[in-house]
DNA sequence: TCAAATACACTACCATGGTAGTATGTCAAT
DNA sequence: ATTGACATACTACCATGGTAGTGTATTTGA
Protein backbone atom coordinates (compact mmCIF):
# COMPACT_ATOMS: atom_id res chain seq x y z
CA UNK A 1 0.00 0.00 0.00
CA UNK A 2 1.19 3.11 -0.88
CA UNK A 3 1.43 6.74 1.09
CA UNK A 4 -1.52 7.73 -1.05
CA UNK A 5 -4.08 4.62 -0.70
CA UNK A 6 -5.87 5.48 2.86
CA UNK A 7 -6.41 2.47 5.20
CA UNK A 8 -10.15 1.29 4.89
CA UNK A 9 -10.62 2.62 8.72
CA UNK A 10 -7.07 3.88 10.82
CA UNK A 11 -7.53 3.94 14.31
CA UNK A 12 -6.71 7.71 14.43
CA UNK A 13 -3.38 8.97 16.11
CA UNK A 14 -3.11 9.93 19.54
CA UNK A 15 -2.43 13.74 20.13
CA UNK A 16 -0.43 14.21 23.38
CA UNK A 17 -1.71 17.84 24.12
CA UNK A 18 -5.51 17.07 24.02
CA UNK A 19 -6.88 14.41 27.15
CA UNK A 20 -5.81 11.25 26.75
CA UNK A 21 -8.84 8.69 28.01
CA UNK A 22 -11.12 10.38 25.47
CA UNK A 23 -9.06 9.87 22.27
CA UNK A 24 -8.50 6.48 23.56
CA UNK A 25 -11.97 5.86 24.22
CA UNK A 26 -12.73 7.23 20.83
CA UNK A 27 -9.41 4.58 19.41
CA UNK A 28 -10.99 1.30 21.50
CA UNK A 29 -14.75 1.93 20.45
CA UNK A 30 -14.06 2.39 16.22
CA UNK A 31 -11.66 -0.49 16.63
CA UNK A 32 -14.55 -2.39 18.31
CA UNK A 33 -17.44 -1.11 16.09
CA UNK A 34 -15.20 -1.89 12.47
CA UNK A 35 -14.16 -5.38 14.24
CA UNK A 36 -10.76 -4.72 14.14
CA UNK A 37 -11.20 -5.68 17.81
CA UNK A 38 -13.36 -8.79 17.50
CA UNK A 39 -16.43 -9.95 20.13
CA UNK A 40 -14.87 -11.97 22.92
CA UNK A 41 -11.21 -10.98 22.27
CA UNK A 42 -9.41 -10.61 25.65
CA UNK A 43 -8.70 -6.34 26.14
CA UNK A 44 -5.67 -5.95 28.49
CA UNK A 45 -5.28 -2.62 30.05
CA UNK A 46 -1.55 -3.08 30.05
CA UNK A 47 -1.36 -4.50 26.22
CA UNK A 48 -3.52 -1.48 25.37
CA UNK A 49 -1.38 1.36 27.39
CA UNK A 50 1.16 -0.04 25.62
CA UNK A 51 0.06 -0.09 22.11
CA UNK A 52 -1.50 3.56 22.56
CA UNK A 53 1.89 4.87 24.00
CA UNK A 54 -0.04 5.71 26.96
CA UNK A 55 -0.12 4.37 30.29
CA UNK A 56 -2.82 2.16 32.13
CA UNK A 57 -4.97 5.17 33.49
CA UNK A 58 -6.74 6.68 30.84
CA UNK A 59 -6.99 3.08 28.98
CA UNK A 60 -8.96 1.95 32.04
CA UNK A 61 -11.37 4.84 32.24
CA UNK A 62 -11.81 4.16 28.48
CA UNK A 63 -12.64 0.75 28.91
CA UNK A 64 -15.09 1.40 31.99
CA UNK A 65 -17.13 3.39 29.74
CA UNK A 66 -16.96 1.21 27.39
CA UNK A 67 -18.43 -1.35 29.29
CA UNK A 68 -21.10 1.10 30.20
CA UNK A 69 -22.24 1.46 26.57
CA UNK A 70 -22.27 -2.59 26.75
CA UNK A 71 -19.00 -2.62 23.90
CA UNK A 72 -17.06 -4.52 26.23
CA UNK A 73 -17.93 -6.80 29.56
CA UNK A 74 -15.44 -6.30 32.33
CA UNK A 75 -14.95 -9.07 34.59
CA UNK A 76 -13.46 -8.05 38.15
CA UNK A 77 -10.22 -9.62 38.83
CA UNK A 78 -10.23 -11.85 35.58
CA UNK A 79 -10.45 -9.32 32.98
CA UNK A 80 -11.73 -7.67 30.17
CA UNK A 81 -13.35 -9.06 26.79
CA UNK A 82 -15.11 -7.45 23.53
CA UNK A 83 -18.48 -8.15 24.17
CA UNK A 84 -19.89 -10.71 22.07
CA UNK A 85 -22.71 -9.28 19.80
CA UNK A 86 -26.01 -10.19 21.80
CA UNK A 87 -28.95 -10.06 19.72
CA UNK A 88 -31.20 -9.32 22.46
CA UNK A 89 -29.41 -6.05 23.00
CA UNK A 90 -28.70 -5.30 19.64
CA UNK A 91 -33.10 -5.51 19.32
CA UNK A 92 -32.85 -3.03 22.91
CA UNK A 93 -30.86 -0.78 21.28
CA UNK A 94 -33.24 -0.79 17.77
CA UNK A 95 -35.93 -0.04 20.64
CA UNK A 96 -34.38 3.01 22.38
CA UNK A 97 -33.06 4.61 18.98
CA UNK A 98 -36.32 4.18 17.22
CA UNK A 99 -38.30 6.25 20.65
CA UNK A 100 -35.80 8.59 20.56
CA UNK A 101 -35.14 9.61 16.86
CA UNK A 102 -38.67 9.38 15.92
CA UNK A 103 -39.68 11.45 18.82
CA UNK A 104 -37.29 14.30 17.78
CA UNK A 105 -38.18 13.71 13.74
CA UNK A 106 -41.35 14.56 14.89
CA UNK A 107 -40.36 17.68 16.42
CA UNK A 108 -38.13 18.83 13.59
CA UNK A 109 -41.31 17.62 11.37
CA UNK A 110 -43.58 19.73 13.65
CA UNK A 111 -41.31 22.97 13.20
CA UNK A 112 -40.42 22.78 9.38
CA UNK A 113 -37.61 25.03 9.64
CA UNK A 114 -36.89 25.48 5.40
CA UNK A 115 -32.95 26.62 6.76
CA UNK A 116 -32.79 22.93 8.68
CA UNK A 117 -34.30 21.55 5.43
CA UNK A 118 -31.81 22.95 2.99
CA UNK A 119 -28.95 21.35 5.09
CA UNK A 120 -30.74 18.34 5.07
CA UNK A 121 -31.08 18.04 1.14
CA UNK A 122 -26.99 19.01 0.73
CA UNK A 123 -26.62 15.94 3.56
CA UNK A 124 -28.54 14.28 0.76
CA UNK A 125 -26.70 15.57 -2.11
CA UNK A 126 -23.46 13.92 -0.43
CA UNK A 127 -24.92 10.84 0.54
CA UNK A 128 -25.94 10.14 -2.63
CA UNK A 129 -22.43 10.68 -4.29
CA UNK A 130 -21.03 8.03 -1.59
CA UNK A 131 -23.43 5.87 -2.71
CA UNK A 132 -22.99 6.25 -6.32
CA UNK A 133 -19.24 5.88 -6.05
CA UNK A 134 -19.51 2.97 -3.74
CA UNK A 135 -17.96 3.87 -0.56
CA UNK A 136 -19.29 2.87 2.39
CA UNK A 137 -17.50 4.72 4.36
CA UNK A 138 -18.28 8.27 3.01
CA UNK A 139 -21.78 7.38 3.28
CA UNK A 140 -21.43 6.02 7.10
CA UNK A 141 -19.85 9.47 7.74
CA UNK A 142 -22.44 11.00 6.25
CA UNK A 143 -25.25 8.96 7.48
CA UNK A 144 -24.32 10.03 11.20
CA UNK A 145 -24.05 13.81 9.79
CA UNK A 146 -27.32 13.30 8.79
CA UNK A 147 -28.90 12.04 12.05
CA UNK A 148 -26.66 14.60 14.38
CA UNK A 149 -28.27 17.39 12.05
CA UNK A 150 -31.86 16.14 13.35
CA UNK A 151 -31.05 16.42 16.67
CA UNK A 152 -28.82 19.13 16.63
CA UNK A 153 -31.84 21.53 14.57
CA UNK A 154 -34.25 21.18 17.98
CA UNK A 155 -31.51 21.64 20.24
CA UNK A 156 -31.29 18.42 21.75
CA UNK A 157 -27.65 17.62 22.49
CA UNK A 158 -28.46 15.58 25.09
CA UNK A 159 -30.63 12.99 23.10
CA UNK A 160 -28.22 13.21 20.19
CA UNK A 161 -25.73 11.71 22.88
CA UNK A 162 -27.78 8.83 24.44
CA UNK A 163 -28.21 7.65 20.96
CA UNK A 164 -24.76 7.56 20.00
CA UNK A 165 -23.77 5.78 22.76
CA UNK A 166 -26.99 2.70 22.40
CA UNK A 167 -26.49 3.16 18.97
CA UNK A 168 -22.78 1.61 19.24
CA UNK A 169 -24.74 -1.79 19.63
CA UNK A 170 -25.92 -1.77 16.23
CA UNK A 171 -23.24 -0.16 14.64
CA UNK A 172 -21.28 -3.80 14.36
CA UNK A 173 -23.58 -4.82 12.13
CA UNK A 174 -24.67 -2.07 10.22
CA UNK A 175 -20.46 -1.28 8.93
CA UNK A 176 -20.65 -5.14 8.32
CA UNK A 177 -23.63 -5.15 6.08
CA UNK A 178 -22.70 -1.61 4.26
CA UNK A 179 -20.92 -3.35 1.50
CA UNK A 180 -24.27 -4.97 0.67
CA UNK A 181 -25.04 -4.03 -3.39
CA UNK A 182 -27.59 -1.58 -3.46
CA UNK A 183 -28.32 -1.33 0.30
CA UNK A 184 -26.79 2.29 0.12
CA UNK A 185 -28.86 3.16 -2.59
CA UNK A 186 -32.46 1.71 -0.53
CA UNK A 187 -30.93 3.89 2.63
CA UNK A 188 -30.68 7.07 0.52
CA UNK A 189 -34.10 6.51 -0.18
CA UNK A 190 -35.28 6.25 3.33
CA UNK A 191 -32.97 9.42 4.27
CA UNK A 192 -34.96 10.91 0.83
CA UNK A 193 -38.25 10.48 2.18
CA UNK A 194 -37.91 11.53 5.99
CA UNK A 195 -36.96 14.72 4.40
CA UNK A 196 -39.71 14.94 2.64
CA UNK A 197 -41.94 14.61 5.40
CA UNK A 198 -40.14 17.36 7.24
CA UNK A 199 -40.47 19.73 4.31
CA UNK A 200 -44.15 19.34 3.95
CA UNK A 201 -44.73 19.59 7.46
CA UNK A 202 -46.08 16.22 8.33
CA UNK A 203 -45.23 14.95 11.89
CA UNK A 204 -46.78 11.83 11.35
CA UNK A 205 -45.32 11.47 7.90
CA UNK A 206 -42.05 11.48 9.23
CA UNK A 207 -42.60 9.16 12.07
CA UNK A 208 -43.78 6.52 9.52
CA UNK A 209 -40.68 6.89 7.53
CA UNK A 210 -38.33 7.10 10.55
CA UNK A 211 -39.56 3.67 11.66
CA UNK A 212 -39.38 2.39 8.81
CA UNK A 213 -36.01 3.20 8.04
CA UNK A 214 -34.30 2.39 11.75
CA UNK A 215 -36.16 -1.27 11.05
CA UNK A 216 -34.37 -2.08 8.16
CA UNK A 217 -31.34 -3.26 10.85
CA UNK A 218 -33.67 -6.56 11.66
CA UNK A 219 -33.40 -7.25 8.22
CA UNK A 220 -29.71 -6.91 8.29
CA UNK A 221 -29.53 -9.06 11.61
CA UNK A 222 -31.34 -11.59 9.95
CA UNK A 223 -28.69 -12.05 6.95
CA UNK A 224 -26.04 -11.50 9.15
CA UNK A 225 -26.97 -13.87 11.75
CA UNK A 226 -26.72 -16.36 8.57
CA UNK A 227 -23.40 -15.00 7.53
CA UNK A 228 -21.39 -15.03 10.62
CA UNK A 229 -22.94 -17.08 12.91
CA UNK A 230 -19.43 -16.94 15.00
CA UNK A 231 -19.27 -13.21 16.24
CA UNK A 232 -22.89 -13.24 17.87
CA UNK A 233 -23.55 -14.00 21.39
CA UNK B 1 -31.41 13.26 67.16
CA UNK B 2 -31.58 9.63 69.18
CA UNK B 3 -30.14 6.61 67.68
CA UNK B 4 -33.54 5.48 66.41
CA UNK B 5 -34.41 8.70 64.68
CA UNK B 6 -33.83 8.25 61.04
CA UNK B 7 -31.83 11.23 58.91
CA UNK B 8 -34.14 12.52 56.15
CA UNK B 9 -31.78 10.78 53.84
CA UNK B 10 -28.10 9.63 55.35
CA UNK B 11 -25.65 9.13 52.80
CA UNK B 12 -25.03 5.52 52.82
CA UNK B 13 -21.95 4.10 54.70
CA UNK B 14 -19.07 2.71 52.43
CA UNK B 15 -18.50 -0.98 52.31
CA UNK B 16 -14.97 -2.02 52.07
CA UNK B 17 -15.90 -5.15 50.67
CA UNK B 18 -17.65 -3.88 47.66
CA UNK B 19 -15.97 -2.01 45.25
CA UNK B 20 -15.54 0.55 45.83
CA UNK B 21 -16.20 3.52 42.69
CA UNK B 22 -19.57 2.23 42.21
CA UNK B 23 -20.70 2.96 45.92
CA UNK B 24 -18.70 6.36 45.54
CA UNK B 25 -20.79 7.29 42.61
CA UNK B 26 -23.78 6.57 44.17
CA UNK B 27 -23.15 8.10 47.35
CA UNK B 28 -21.87 11.22 45.41
CA UNK B 29 -25.17 11.69 43.28
CA UNK B 30 -27.72 11.04 46.06
CA UNK B 31 -26.29 13.72 47.74
CA UNK B 32 -26.22 16.06 44.75
CA UNK B 33 -29.78 15.01 44.38
CA UNK B 34 -30.85 15.95 47.49
CA UNK B 35 -29.22 19.12 47.38
CA UNK B 36 -26.97 17.91 50.32
CA UNK B 37 -24.11 19.36 47.66
CA UNK B 38 -25.68 22.38 46.91
CA UNK B 39 -25.56 23.57 42.52
CA UNK B 40 -21.91 25.63 41.86
CA UNK B 41 -20.94 24.09 45.02
CA UNK B 42 -17.03 22.96 44.68
CA UNK B 43 -16.05 19.55 45.04
CA UNK B 44 -12.60 18.36 45.15
CA UNK B 45 -11.05 14.87 44.43
CA UNK B 46 -9.10 15.00 47.30
CA UNK B 47 -11.82 16.14 49.83
CA UNK B 48 -14.63 13.75 48.87
CA UNK B 49 -11.98 10.91 49.04
CA UNK B 50 -11.27 12.05 52.75
CA UNK B 51 -14.44 12.65 53.87
CA UNK B 52 -15.65 9.11 52.18
CA UNK B 53 -12.59 7.25 53.39
CA UNK B 54 -11.21 6.30 49.81
CA UNK B 55 -8.35 7.21 47.71
CA UNK B 56 -8.65 9.35 45.14
CA UNK B 57 -8.86 6.88 41.91
CA UNK B 58 -12.50 6.15 42.76
CA UNK B 59 -13.72 9.83 43.87
CA UNK B 60 -12.24 10.64 40.17
CA UNK B 61 -14.50 8.02 38.34
CA UNK B 62 -17.22 8.31 40.14
CA UNK B 63 -17.01 12.34 39.01
CA UNK B 64 -16.53 11.41 35.47
CA UNK B 65 -19.48 9.52 35.46
CA UNK B 66 -21.35 12.38 37.09
CA UNK B 67 -20.07 14.59 34.45
CA UNK B 68 -21.54 12.49 32.02
CA UNK B 69 -24.86 12.24 33.43
CA UNK B 70 -24.73 16.38 33.52
CA UNK B 71 -24.89 16.64 36.66
CA UNK B 72 -21.79 18.06 37.85
CA UNK B 73 -19.10 20.05 35.42
CA UNK B 74 -15.48 19.22 35.18
CA UNK B 75 -12.93 22.18 34.12
CA UNK B 76 -9.67 20.53 33.33
CA UNK B 77 -7.09 21.41 35.85
CA UNK B 78 -9.08 24.30 37.47
CA UNK B 79 -12.00 22.55 39.12
CA UNK B 80 -15.44 20.19 39.50
CA UNK B 81 -18.63 21.55 40.82
CA UNK B 82 -21.94 20.82 41.03
CA UNK B 83 -23.60 21.43 38.21
CA UNK B 84 -26.47 23.61 38.36
CA UNK B 85 -30.44 23.11 37.42
CA UNK B 86 -29.75 24.67 33.79
CA UNK B 87 -33.93 24.32 32.77
CA UNK B 88 -32.78 24.00 29.15
CA UNK B 89 -31.13 20.48 30.67
CA UNK B 90 -33.96 19.84 32.46
CA UNK B 91 -36.41 19.86 29.92
CA UNK B 92 -34.39 17.69 27.59
CA UNK B 93 -34.19 15.19 30.06
CA UNK B 94 -38.04 15.13 30.16
CA UNK B 95 -38.27 14.99 26.40
CA UNK B 96 -36.24 11.72 26.37
CA UNK B 97 -37.67 10.26 29.36
CA UNK B 98 -40.82 10.94 28.22
CA UNK B 99 -40.11 9.43 24.55
CA UNK B 100 -38.43 6.16 26.59
CA UNK B 101 -41.11 5.80 28.55
CA UNK B 102 -44.13 6.40 26.80
CA UNK B 103 -42.64 3.90 24.10
CA UNK B 104 -42.08 1.40 26.91
CA UNK B 105 -45.60 2.12 28.44
CA UNK B 106 -47.27 0.68 24.96
CA UNK B 107 -45.70 -2.09 24.75
CA UNK B 108 -46.52 -3.03 28.50
CA UNK B 109 -49.98 -2.25 27.16
CA UNK B 110 -49.97 -4.23 24.68
CA UNK B 111 -48.62 -7.56 26.11
CA UNK B 112 -51.36 -7.14 29.34
CA UNK B 113 -49.64 -9.63 31.26
CA UNK B 114 -51.92 -9.92 34.70
CA UNK B 115 -49.19 -11.02 36.38
CA UNK B 116 -47.69 -8.01 35.30
CA UNK B 117 -50.63 -5.58 36.12
CA UNK B 118 -50.44 -7.87 39.44
CA UNK B 119 -47.35 -6.25 40.68
CA UNK B 120 -48.28 -3.11 39.59
CA UNK B 121 -50.94 -2.86 41.71
CA UNK B 122 -48.95 -4.00 44.63
CA UNK B 123 -47.18 -1.07 44.10
CA UNK B 124 -49.68 1.11 44.22
CA UNK B 125 -51.10 -0.05 47.16
CA UNK B 126 -47.45 0.97 48.34
CA UNK B 127 -47.79 4.31 47.11
CA UNK B 128 -50.92 4.77 48.68
CA UNK B 129 -50.04 4.11 51.94
CA UNK B 130 -47.15 6.34 52.01
CA UNK B 131 -49.12 9.05 50.60
CA UNK B 132 -51.66 8.99 53.11
CA UNK B 133 -49.00 8.78 55.75
CA UNK B 134 -47.52 11.60 53.94
CA UNK B 135 -43.68 9.97 53.42
CA UNK B 136 -42.04 12.15 50.69
CA UNK B 137 -39.38 9.56 51.04
CA UNK B 138 -41.23 6.32 50.83
CA UNK B 139 -43.32 7.44 48.10
CA UNK B 140 -39.91 8.19 45.86
CA UNK B 141 -38.38 5.02 46.33
CA UNK B 142 -41.37 3.23 45.67
CA UNK B 143 -42.13 5.60 42.39
CA UNK B 144 -39.04 4.45 41.00
CA UNK B 145 -39.56 1.03 41.73
CA UNK B 146 -42.80 1.50 40.24
CA UNK B 147 -41.25 2.97 37.25
CA UNK B 148 -38.43 0.22 37.15
CA UNK B 149 -41.15 -2.50 37.10
CA UNK B 150 -42.46 -0.75 33.81
CA UNK B 151 -38.96 -1.50 32.06
CA UNK B 152 -38.02 -4.51 33.39
CA UNK B 153 -41.85 -6.37 32.69
CA UNK B 154 -40.87 -6.21 28.51
CA UNK B 155 -37.44 -7.12 29.64
CA UNK B 156 -35.59 -3.74 28.94
CA UNK B 157 -33.27 -3.23 31.00
CA UNK B 158 -30.53 -1.13 29.24
CA UNK B 159 -33.58 1.31 28.75
CA UNK B 160 -34.19 1.30 32.36
CA UNK B 161 -30.36 2.91 32.86
CA UNK B 162 -30.95 5.64 30.50
CA UNK B 163 -33.67 6.96 32.24
CA UNK B 164 -32.22 6.39 34.91
CA UNK B 165 -29.06 8.67 33.91
CA UNK B 166 -31.50 11.02 32.28
CA UNK B 167 -34.01 11.28 35.28
CA UNK B 168 -31.25 12.75 37.40
CA UNK B 169 -31.48 16.08 35.76
CA UNK B 170 -35.30 15.60 37.04
CA UNK B 171 -34.88 14.41 40.31
CA UNK B 172 -33.79 17.44 41.85
CA UNK B 173 -36.81 19.61 41.39
CA UNK B 174 -38.75 16.23 41.53
CA UNK B 175 -37.85 15.74 45.18
CA UNK B 176 -37.88 19.39 46.34
CA UNK B 177 -41.17 19.33 44.97
CA UNK B 178 -42.84 16.13 47.15
CA UNK B 179 -43.52 17.85 50.21
CA UNK B 180 -46.17 20.06 48.26
CA UNK B 181 -49.56 19.13 49.69
CA UNK B 182 -51.23 17.21 47.67
CA UNK B 183 -48.30 16.10 45.32
CA UNK B 184 -48.58 12.59 46.42
CA UNK B 185 -52.20 11.46 45.91
CA UNK B 186 -51.98 13.66 42.19
CA UNK B 187 -48.72 11.07 41.39
CA UNK B 188 -51.07 8.22 42.98
CA UNK B 189 -53.84 8.88 40.91
CA UNK B 190 -52.00 9.58 37.97
CA UNK B 191 -50.05 6.12 38.60
CA UNK B 192 -53.32 4.73 38.81
CA UNK B 193 -54.65 5.96 35.50
CA UNK B 194 -51.70 4.20 33.31
CA UNK B 195 -52.02 0.98 35.20
CA UNK B 196 -55.52 0.96 34.51
CA UNK B 197 -54.39 1.40 30.93
CA UNK B 198 -52.48 -1.12 30.68
CA UNK B 199 -54.63 -3.91 32.35
CA UNK B 200 -57.20 -2.70 29.94
CA UNK B 201 -54.74 -3.56 27.11
CA UNK B 202 -55.01 0.12 25.32
CA UNK B 203 -51.83 1.10 24.38
CA UNK B 204 -53.04 4.64 22.80
CA UNK B 205 -54.55 4.98 26.74
CA UNK B 206 -51.06 4.06 28.49
CA UNK B 207 -49.50 6.43 26.27
CA UNK B 208 -51.66 9.18 26.98
CA UNK B 209 -51.65 9.11 30.57
CA UNK B 210 -47.84 8.30 30.76
CA UNK B 211 -47.44 11.44 28.77
CA UNK B 212 -49.84 13.45 30.87
CA UNK B 213 -48.14 12.27 34.05
CA UNK B 214 -44.33 12.91 32.48
CA UNK B 215 -45.38 16.46 31.61
CA UNK B 216 -46.14 16.83 35.61
CA UNK B 217 -43.06 18.06 35.73
CA UNK B 218 -43.41 21.15 33.83
CA UNK B 219 -45.73 22.75 36.52
CA UNK B 220 -43.00 21.55 39.07
CA UNK B 221 -40.25 23.80 37.37
CA UNK B 222 -42.13 26.89 37.45
CA UNK B 223 -43.49 26.78 40.85
CA UNK B 224 -39.79 25.91 42.10
CA UNK B 225 -38.52 28.82 39.58
CA UNK B 226 -40.27 31.47 42.00
CA UNK B 227 -39.38 29.93 44.85
CA UNK B 228 -35.53 28.93 44.72
CA UNK B 229 -34.41 31.25 41.88
CA UNK B 230 -30.77 30.63 43.52
CA UNK B 231 -30.12 27.40 42.35
CA UNK B 232 -31.35 27.48 38.55
CA UNK B 233 -28.84 28.26 36.51
C1' DT C 1 -3.62 -43.09 35.72
C1' DC C 2 -5.87 -39.87 38.16
C1' DA C 3 -7.04 -36.51 41.71
C1' DA C 4 -5.83 -33.03 45.01
C1' DA C 5 -2.65 -29.50 46.22
C1' DT C 6 0.36 -25.98 44.95
C1' DA C 7 2.80 -22.41 42.31
C1' DC C 8 2.44 -19.16 38.91
C1' DA C 9 0.89 -15.74 35.73
C1' DC C 10 -2.53 -12.86 35.01
C1' DT C 11 -6.30 -9.67 36.00
C1' DA C 12 -8.92 -5.35 37.66
C1' DC C 13 -8.84 -2.41 41.49
C1' DC C 14 -7.09 0.98 44.50
C1' DA C 15 -3.51 4.13 46.47
C1' DT C 16 -0.38 7.68 45.72
C1' DG C 17 3.26 10.63 43.71
C1' DG C 18 4.48 13.79 39.94
C1' DT C 19 3.23 17.34 36.37
C1' DA C 20 1.24 20.89 33.61
C1' DG C 21 -2.18 24.19 33.71
C1' DT C 22 -5.15 27.79 35.92
C1' DA C 23 -6.70 31.31 39.33
C1' DT C 24 -5.53 34.43 42.93
C1' DG C 25 -3.03 37.43 45.77
C1' DT C 26 1.26 40.17 46.39
C1' DC C 27 4.29 43.52 45.23
C1' DA C 28 6.97 46.60 42.18
C1' DA C 29 6.87 49.94 38.55
C1' DT C 30 4.67 53.55 36.29
C1' DA D 1 -4.47 54.38 41.67
C1' DT D 2 -3.47 50.98 37.89
C1' DT D 3 -1.10 47.77 35.65
C1' DG D 4 2.17 44.13 35.00
C1' DA D 5 5.24 40.39 36.67
C1' DC D 6 5.76 36.86 39.80
C1' DA D 7 5.01 33.57 43.61
C1' DT D 8 1.75 30.52 45.62
C1' DA D 9 -1.88 27.38 46.11
C1' DC D 10 -4.85 25.02 44.27
C1' DT D 11 -6.81 21.82 40.30
C1' DA D 12 -7.53 17.61 37.10
C1' DC D 13 -4.75 14.52 34.68
C1' DC D 14 -1.58 10.90 34.07
C1' DA D 15 1.93 7.40 35.52
C1' DT D 16 2.99 3.66 38.32
C1' DG D 17 3.44 0.50 42.32
C1' DG D 18 1.02 -2.64 45.46
C1' DT D 19 -2.79 -5.99 46.54
C1' DA D 20 -6.37 -9.34 46.58
C1' DG D 21 -8.66 -12.33 43.74
C1' DT D 22 -9.00 -15.50 39.72
C1' DG D 23 -8.00 -19.04 36.37
C1' DT D 24 -4.30 -22.50 34.68
C1' DA D 25 -0.48 -25.24 34.53
C1' DT D 26 2.45 -28.02 37.32
C1' DT D 27 3.60 -30.93 40.79
C1' DT D 28 2.67 -34.12 44.35
C1' DG D 29 0.26 -37.77 46.42
C1' DA D 30 -1.84 -42.22 45.98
Amino acid sequence: MGPTSRPSTSPPAIDPKLPMAPQVYGNIRQSILHLRLMPKQALSEKELALMLGVSRTPVREALIKLADDGLVDIFPQRGTFVAPIRVSEVLEAQFIREALEVSVVARVAERSDPEVVARLRESLARQKRAADAGDPEGFMVEDENFHFILSASVSLARAWKVIQNVKGQLDRVRIMSLPEPGHLGELYEQHLAIVEAIASGSAAAARKHMTKHLQQVFRTIDSLRKQRPDIFD
